[in-house]
RNA sequence: CGCGGGGUGGAGCAGCUCGGUAGCUCGCUGGGCUCAUAACCCAGAGGUCGCAGGUUCAAAUCCUGCCCCCGCUACCA
């Protein structure tokens, strides 16, 4: 059973009325490499992306822009959300939308099986309203009024006094299973990770939970509660289940989907910001609970990009499109500066500055540099024709070792999603390389007859390495690594880079002597200096 | 006493679990090499590891107190 079971992996969903920014794209992004490098380690992998599109928000944003909020989701995810993947070379299996049929579908049995479970139940909801908003507000969100309103609260967007209103509602039993989250986290103090956040929550919970209104009667664009079409299922109760619905949940048995489900769920992670990791490690595992499904084994909020030491944002103009950066440095640099620069579950700065010292020093002048080297010597002194290796010295054999412990730190690193160990164990081995190069230098071998066989093995050596770096970096950067592979000659003698198994390829030896090794494109060319 | 994270050479970070030459990238100085993308290699300058105590033969690492920054403290997605 265990070993049929897809590793299943998820982004967050987005939502749809944000502009794409870095932001989104560092978390698809740090999926994505996971997923290639699980799929590398020769498990099935089901890598699941997706937009949230209901919601006031949509609704009120679609009204000004005098269209529908189908059309106005319909645009937003073909313009801003569905490029945004290919520009940073997503792998993703599927991307959800909320407004499809199957979604609707499954969120809709879904809570009609709380419900039944007992764990949904009609009570009335007071809160401050904003009429101007036509909406509830959060009392953290609402000022202090001045003037005339002195002494009364204020809605932020309209500056007018609140109203306290009530309205009949659903509510979803989350108090229920305060005693059962605590006790889920402490039996598995890494299904919430970093450690910072699982304390986080466990301190959230212990604080006590009370019930929270599953529905809105005062939203039309979401999707109905089948037993009171009056009212729309909230948006993150609506969205959250995209986890489930995407891979199948609430299919009639026997049918291909309600066997994808079988085999998929639970998720192995879930990918979140540190924004929303409440609803994540609280709201979600609780309705999963009531619905009787299993639950996740992780969840991993990961912290935000800062630009000036602030969160990007959108009205601080301060977001950044993926594109921006990726039609400059191209995306294998896109991929290797987030995860390699910023520890994963931190927070982390972002400069152009910073990108383009890193690119150049690490991938143009490190990786690119001995990636081209290697072929020119090989074509220099060998024509081309990868030597054999007969005559290992001290060196090289440490060189090996070297190897064989980089591919386990990085293997054991990325199962933790230690993207930034992980990628810095590669980076040194191909420091150390660099390193054998010059202290071995071939150059000076070539000079003397006498030491061809040790020439030809020094040159073998060299590009048995970056036989290894390619496989390694290949779930970072997919693009550099399959043109390296194709150079090196690879692809003739061992097949598609992406099927390498990537915890084998320590093993020494694998590139055989005789292929024919080709001097090819610059992999990270040097770039003008910018300023961004 | 609400909970938690952080404060390390000019910048950005690692190290702290299991105390014992303070490491990495960029930048700076001098040297080497020439296969390569003016790339590569070596040496050097530069740090009160937030502050004050304590434990110890020995603390960035353990303990106590304090200061500063940040996040969370529920129905915005």
């Amino acid at each position: 059973m265990s070993d049929t079971k897809a590793f299943y992996l998820t982004t967050p969903i987005y939502y749809v009325n944000d502009a794409p920014h870095i932001g989104h794209a560092y978390t698809t992004t740090a999926g994505d490499v996971l997923t290639r490098w699980h799929r590398q380690r020769g498990e099935g992998v089901w890598f699941l992306t997706g937009v949230d599109e209901h919601g006031t928000k949509v609704e009120r944003a679609a009204e000004t822009g005098g269209v529908t909020p189908q059309a106005w989701v319909d645009r937003l995810v073909s313009e801003s959300w569905q490029p945004v993947l290919e520009t940073i070379d997503a792998v993703n299996d599927d991307f959800l939308r909320t407004t499809s049929g199957r979604h609707r579908e499954g969120v809709q049995k879904f809570w009609e099986s709380v419900r039944e479970n007992g764990h949904v139940y009609s009570a009335p909801y007071e809160g401050p309203y904003c009429v101007g908003c036509e909406e509830f507000k959060l009392l953290g969100d609402l000022l202090d009024g001045e003037g005339e309103y002195l002494g009364q609260k204020v809605c932020p967007v309209h500056g007018r006094p609140v109203e306290q209103l009530r309205e009949d509602n659903w509510f979803f039993r989350l108090s229920a299973f305060q005693d059962r989250l605590l006790e889920h986290y402490e039996k598995n103090p890494l299904a919430v990770e970093p450690q910072s956040a699982h304390n986080e929550v466990i301190s959230f919970i212990r604080q006590g939970l009370t019930d929270i209104s599953m529905s809105r009667s005062s939203v039309a664009w979401g999707i109905p509660l089948p037993w009171d079409d009056k009212q729309v299922v909230y948006v993150w109760f609506d969205a959250l289940l995209n986890y489930v619905t995407a891979i199948g949940y609430g299919a009639e048995p026997g049918t291909p989907e309600a066997q994808q489900f079988a085999a998929t769920w639970p998720a192995d992670v879930h990918l979140v910001g540190k924004d929303i990791l409440r609803f994540h490690a609280v709201y979600w595992p609780a309705m999963l609970m009531a619905a009787g499904l299993p639950l996740p084994g992780k969840v991993f909020a990961h912290g935000w990009l800062l630009v000036g030491g602030e969160k990007m944002s959108k009205t601080k103009l301060t977001g950044i499109a993926p594109s921006q950066i990726i039609d400059h440095f191209g995306s294998d640099a896109f991929r290797y500066y987030f995860l390699r620069s910023i520890q994963f579950g931190s927070d982390g700065s972002f400069s152009w500055e910073d990108m383009s010292a890193r690119y150049t020093s690490e991938l143009a002048n490190g990786l690119g540099n001995l990636a081209s080297r290697a072929p020119a010597m090989v074509v220099k002194y060998r024509d081309g024709v990868l030597p054999e290796a007969t005559a290992y010295a001290e060196a090289e054999t440490s060189l090996q070792e070297l190897l064989a412990e980089t591919v386990s730190t990085a293997d054991d690193a990325m199962l933790r999603l230690d993207f930034a160990t992980a990628i810095g164990a590669v980076r040194s081995f191909v420091d150390a390389v660099n390193l054998y190069v010059t202290e071995q230098a071939p150059w000076v071998l070539s000079k003397d007859d006498a030491n061809a066989e040790r020439l030809s093995t020094v040159l073998y050596t060299i590009c048995e390495a970056l036989r290894a770096i390619a496989v390694l970096h290949h779930a970072v950067m997919p693009k550099a690594t399959t043109s390296l592979w194709e150079q090196l000659g690879a692809d003739v003698a061992l097949g598609p880079i992406g099927a390498q198994i990537v915890t084998d390829a320590g093993r020494w030896g694998q590139l055989p002597a005789g292929t024919t090794v080709t001097k090819g494109a610059i992999l990270f060319p040097r770039l003008e200096e910018t300023t961004g």
